[in-house]
DNA sequence: GCAGTGTTGGACCGATTGGTCCAAAAAGTC
DNA sequence: GACTTTTTGGACCAATCGGTCCAACACTGC
């Protein structure tokens, strides 16, 4: 179940692109101009393919929109729960260094696609909410792992490891925010020193 | 510097509205829809007033909204600051009473309008990145003042009252995402209680 | 009551919106 | 090489978009 089949052998005509390379090219675009504001014209532009193509293999805007966010949900995920490792409380370090980096990289004024996605179409589209939920718990479990493994070691109150956990996220969710406002790197960097410095009180 | 002049004994014809209500109700229209899929159709509508009328009085749809914006910034604001109070760390528990209780209304699973518009429209135009930031000092600055108090007190370290202000910023920011992603009372009452968990944790 | 001034209603506008349709093209199958 | 199947290019579509225009209107000042 990657995105959509794979080769299958086709009988008819062959497609001329591939599917990833154009989502990931939507990702882009989505990501910086958001769903209602990115036109049909401007999709088929970044594509790189012609509208037939696009309904053809992708259906209606909507649909096409959360095939991109669901790629893009897929590889952030990976990405965060990979920085997060495999240590207790010192792997958050390891964490906070890659939102440092992005947050200081280009497409860090860019935010969280999840997080855009979340607000401009949460209320509206169930399907928003589903993959907006699925984002949250992804992230919370993911800070569980390191904060349980600390408070095993004695690192930290075991009775707060779900309050640390549910905390982390909401600040991360508002770290995304704060960078799409037009932060500088310095606040940016600042609220993520004040979170690290947060985290390194917990110790006992 | 109210909403626009006050009464200003009109020469020509009056108007037949007030400007305050109009955007009372326009308030409501871009926080459930957002700015690009509110139309000027539903806007009309919403305004109760024709065309003509309210380019004349807010000019375009960008104007409209950034007044709409600033207006729902205004009460916002005031209402936090508000519910934050005189006390030290105690004060912080009346702040949480009233989160819970709006995210519990019925307005509570349209989030924030700042926070909406910021990842809306925060890459794009700079009214938005200002307001935005707007939004975020106000927050943090009205935390630091129960924080200070506490740390005067000495309920609290005077050292991590920065962080402790930034990182609850973040958090709350946080938490109008979720909020508008859909999440179940539970889960953001959850969350709610960690915060404040976290909160109590602060404690020496 | 007439001049001056700002408001109102709604017809109207070109541009753009997301989406469809279909003939031509390019492959596999027999 | 005929037949089937799928993709491709792009012309085309109704509906809607944000916005304008202007005559009728309602008030103040004189």
């Amino acid at each position: 179940m990657a995105a959509t089949e794979t080769v299958a052998k086709g009988r008819g005509r062959p497609r001329a692109f591939d599917e990833d390379e154009v989502l990931d090219a939507l990702v882009q675009l989505f990501w910086e101009q958001g769903f209602e504001a990115a036109s049909m014209n401007e999709i088929v532009e970044a594509a790189g393919l012609n509208k037939s193509s696009l309904y053809n293999a992708f259906g209606s805007k909507d649909e096409l929109f959360f095939t991109v966010l669901e790629r893009y949900l897929d590889h952030r995920e990976a990405m965060l729960l990979a920085s997060l490792g495999e240590g207790g409380l010192d792997a958050l370090e390891g964490f906070f260094a890659m939102v440092r980096m992005e947050l200081g990289s280009e497409v860090g004024a860019h935010g969280c696609l999840a997080v855009n996605a979340t607000t401009e179409l949460g209320l509206r589209d169930s399907r928003a909410a589903v993959l907006s939920e699925r984002y949250r718990t992804t992230i919370r479990t993911g800070f569980r792992g390191p904060l349980e493994r600390a408070a095993e070691a004695g690192e930290i109150d075991p009775a707060l490891v779900d309050a640390y956990a549910a905390t982390l996220t909401s600040a991360m969710l508002g770290l995304s925010v704060t960078a799409r406002g037009g932060a500088s790197t310095a606040e940016l960097n600042a609220t993520v020193d004040s979170i690290e410095a947060l985290v390194r009180s917990w110790k006992r």
